[in-house]
RNA sequence: UGGGGUGUCGUCAAGCGGUAAGACACGGGUCUUUGGAACCCGCAUUCGGAGGUUCGAAUCCUCCCACCCCAGCCA
């Protein structure tokens, strides 16, 4: 059995069939990831990742990373750094490829120079406003510039002296001479540069006019060899356009295919939501465990497994869609399931003496750290006369179907003993339970029954003694709702969810987690999976996050009863 | 009222004229030293709507409806 979801068909891989057979590129397969430096990367970049890596790699291709750095007041090598990282952290490999839009700033303005001298693009004086103002509108055809009709030889020189630094920022553009009157208001003589006295991460003051996007993708593309660029949705208006340049230029022309974004249920996926969260404080970063960027989820404790078989799972189509974020923990809950060494842990701790068992007595009992992996073997943990347990594995009075320790009631120690609770110690003003009494059985030592008794419920549990403190920290949705654009009043932020961190103090952990190392996946038996914080634990003070709870089918009945 | 898209189960999503895959979710059950996992069963007579073509339509045609994107010198 593969963890990896068969992959899937989808109508990418349909037309990259049909080209194959076609010959339409050699039969060759090149695609690129183009992330703007200017942001982290989060849950629905890793879908293009593994979409475009993936193509490349089902198909004998190759997949290029290129940084798509047009525009010199947004970006920052930070941005890069981490895009690097987390591509790399996914599992994919750009080898040597590694570029950047600006690598290719004067191929581009060579293109520029052949389209001007074949009457096809223009330098235009025209404000920002009056670009706007003559754009027309959706339903109104535009007006022609006034320097529409510039010579060859004057927009060379005036688009010469923009490079040179001759004109103020934002004075000229050169613009595209396509059809004012165009029903796609991106064929309206779109702007193909602009003039921007900014410093560039990695071109410096070398340049004070930048290409735009629609002018810079397409040849960028092209000079790379590209056959399929894959973007989204909202860029298939900027196809006729991206079509245009490579037509006007004749280079080799790659063919642009659109596909649906990813939206996840319980959270929020721009850039701009993301970095609205980051910057008025509700989330601690970038890489808060509760952000949805790839940072954020490794810090949770996702795997890069997790991720690939979740973009695998959803499938590429072309509807706006919101997938269900139980999907993405199902899958993390299946990747762990099969990996996580099993440890026990007590998140609100219980006391329980049990009153037959020898007060000197430490044992170690032995047990198994992944029973989905028999090779993994056993570890011993202590077991003593005073032990924690779980607060919600007691009720003094049991509700029906509670299987749980109750008084009278006997349960099974997982890998300990069956025990018995014989008596309840409460706070006496508060009637809080300060401790349980219970008996032990010595016949069942390790958990079974010699006689086939039978027990209802199994609890983990942690020897006083020897057990370790440390923080938890419990995520649940970052927002109330599952579509949390969709509010009445305000925006996003008023349906943030409260609890999305809770974080507990004193938990007792076995002994053994003491040397719990960041990367390290842990299921704490009954409750879920976690993994050391690498952010917040310091030393003598270990932090453990809760990367998915376990399905608790108990809790499931517990709400419906109150429903 | 311009242009470009999309509409198949609660949510994703196959389907490409031969009689509605799969996954998640949900419900039920078996098993269980994790109320976990695993396993079994159930879950769209119907594909946005209305007509039409055809022996046969989710798939083809016509009209209609709904939703998304576009008027940055952002990407």
């Amino acid at each position: 059995m593969s963890l990896d979801a068969a992959p899937s068909s989808h109508f990418i891989k349909e037309i990259i069939l049909e080209d194959l057979k076609t010959g339409k590129y050699q039969g060759r397969v090149h695609t690129r990831f183009p992330p703007e430096p200017n942001g982290y990367l989060h849950i629905g970049h890793a879908k293009s990742i593994c979409l475009n890596f993936g193509l490349a790699k089902e198909f004998g291709g190759l997949c290029n990373l290129r940084f798509d750095d047009t525009n010199p007041t947004k970006e920052e090598v930070e941005y890069v750094e981490s895009i690097k990282e987390d591509v790399r952290w996914l599992g994919f490999s750009w080898d040597d490829r590694e570029f950047y839009t600006s690598n290719y700033f004067k191929n581009l303005f060579d293109f520029a120079v052949q389209l001007i001298i074949k009457g096809k693009a223009y330098v235009c004086d025209l404000t920002a406003d009056e670009v706007r103002a003559y754009r027309g509108t959706l339903t109104e055809p535009g007006k022609e510039s006034p320097y529409r009709r510039r010579t060859v030889e004057e927009n060379l020189d005036l688009f010469s002296r923009m490079r040179a630094g001759e004109f103020p920022e934002g004075s000229r553009t050169l613009r595209a001479k396509i059809d004012m009157a165009h029903p796609n208001i991106n064929m309206r003589d779109p702007i193909m540069y602009r003039i921007l006295k900014a410093s560039h991460h990695r071109t410096g003051e070398r340049w004070c006019i930048y290409p735009s996007y629609d002018y810079a993708h397409g040849q960028s593309d092209s000079l790379e060899g590209i056959t399929h660029s894959i973007c989204t949705l909202e860029f298939e208006d900027h196809r006729p356009l991206y079509d245009w340049f490579l037509d006007a230029l004749g280079i080799h022309h790659p063919q642009q295919i659109e596909f649906a974004r990813l939206n996840l249920t319980y959270t929020v996926m721009s850039k701009r939501k993301l970095l609205k969260l980051v910057q008025e404080g509700y989330v601690s970063g970038w890489d808060d465990p509760r952000m949805p960027t790839i940072s954020g989820l490794r810090r949770r404790g996702y795997t890069p497994e997790a991720l690939r078989n979740f973009c695998e799972r959803i499938g590429v189509a072309k509807s706006n869609s919101v997938v269900d974020i139980a999907l993405l923990e199902h899958c993390l809950r299946e990747d762990l399931n099969r990996r996580a060494q099993r440890v026990m842990a007590v998140l609100r701790p219980l006391k329980v003496v049990i009153d037959n068992y020898p007060a000197a007595l430490v044992e170690e009992l032995p047990a198994v750290n992944n029973p989905e992996d028999r090779s993994r073997g056993t570890r011993n943990v202590p077991f003593s006369k005073i032990l924690y347990i779980e607060k919600d594995d007691f009720r003094e009075d049991p509700p029906k179907k509670f299987y749980r320790l109750a008084p009278g009631r006997e349960v099974r120690l997982r890998y300990g003993y069956f025990i018995t609770c014989v008596g309840v110690i409460k706070d006496e003003k508060t009637g809080e339970i300060r401790e349980l009494h219970c008996t032990y059985d010595p016949e069942t030592r390790g958990g079974d029954s010699p006689d086939g008794r039978k027990v209802k419920a199994t609890l983990h549990w942690v020897s006083a003694a020897q057990a370790v403190e440390a923080e938890i920290r419990l995520f649940d949705h970052l927002f109330l709702k599952p579509v949390p654009e969709d509010v009445e009043e305000g925006d996003f932020t008023q349906v943030l969810n409260p609890n999305s961190l809770v974080t507990l103090t004193g938990c007792k952990i076995e002994p053994g987690l003491a040397k719990a190392e960041p990367g390290m996946l842990f299921q704490f038996e009954r409750q879920g999976y976690f993994s050391l914080d690498p952010v917040v634990s310091r030393e003598g003070r270990q932090a453990f996050n809760r990367s998915v709870p376990l399905k608790d089918s108990w809790a499931k009945i517990e709400k419906s009863k109150k429903e």
